[in-house]
DNA sequence: GGTTAAACTCTGAATTACAGAGTAAATATA
DNA sequence: TATATTTACTCTGTAATTCAGAGTTTAACC
């Protein structure tokens, strides 16, 4: 038999901009494409192109806020599939790290 | 003042292959190229790839091994730098992570 | 000495990542 | 009320990355 083989990481999440972005979601449940930008450090045309990527694999839903004032905003939350597609992420992280580094969650 | 914004994530190590390959060779010291195909599970060509990536960026260093049996093999392990870095790159993580996940290490 | 096999390495195609220019809708200003 | 400005994205083109499979080299086996 073969010796178990590290799980692979989900190729959508493991990703520099990705993985703050679905951190960011998860910790603050929504956000506008403003407060990303701030928040990552990055510029339009990539944010947005992160965003599409994560909309199309559906981990996450936009809802264009009408505007009370200023302009209309489009929130971005992560859907129930990309809440566990990253909590899922997130053990096997646990998995391929923790022989190394002890990383483990409380309780 | 500004929120501090999220910690960029290094973009050699957060890769679903590479990350594999920095923890593997980190927790077992050094192996093989069979050895890590084998445990990643990958093309040849790809592992290839992304061991260059390793060693351009100097994470990585590998050293031919005279042939005592068998074909001579190279052997890739961390070098100290790239050991940092990845332990600095789970520090990263950890704090990119931490606030949904309470993830720490020991002690 | 020729064939097979192991251990890589190379090449090219597809996908991804990114910056900056472009667009549309709201507000501010004249 | 026109027009200029700003905000909030979106689009486009380019560069870089990722990947599979074909190719190469060296050793072992017959």
């Amino acid at each position: 038999m073969d010796a178990p083989s590290l799980p692979d990481l989900d190729n959508v999440l493991h990703q520099p901009v990705r993985t703050r972005i679905a951190a960011f979601l998860a910790a603050r449940g929504e956000a506008t494409f403003k407060e990303l930008k701030k928040e990552l450090d990055i510029t339009d045309g990539n944010l947005d192109a992160h965003l599409k990527k994560l909309l199309a694999s559906d981990y996450l839903v936009s809802t264009k806020q009408p505007a009370t004032k200023g302009r209309p905003q489009t929130l971005f939350r992560l859907t129930p599939a990309g809440r566990e597609a990253f909590e899922e992420y997130i053990e096997t992280l646990k998995r391929v790290l923790s022989p190394i580094f002890n990383i483990h969650e409380d309780q």
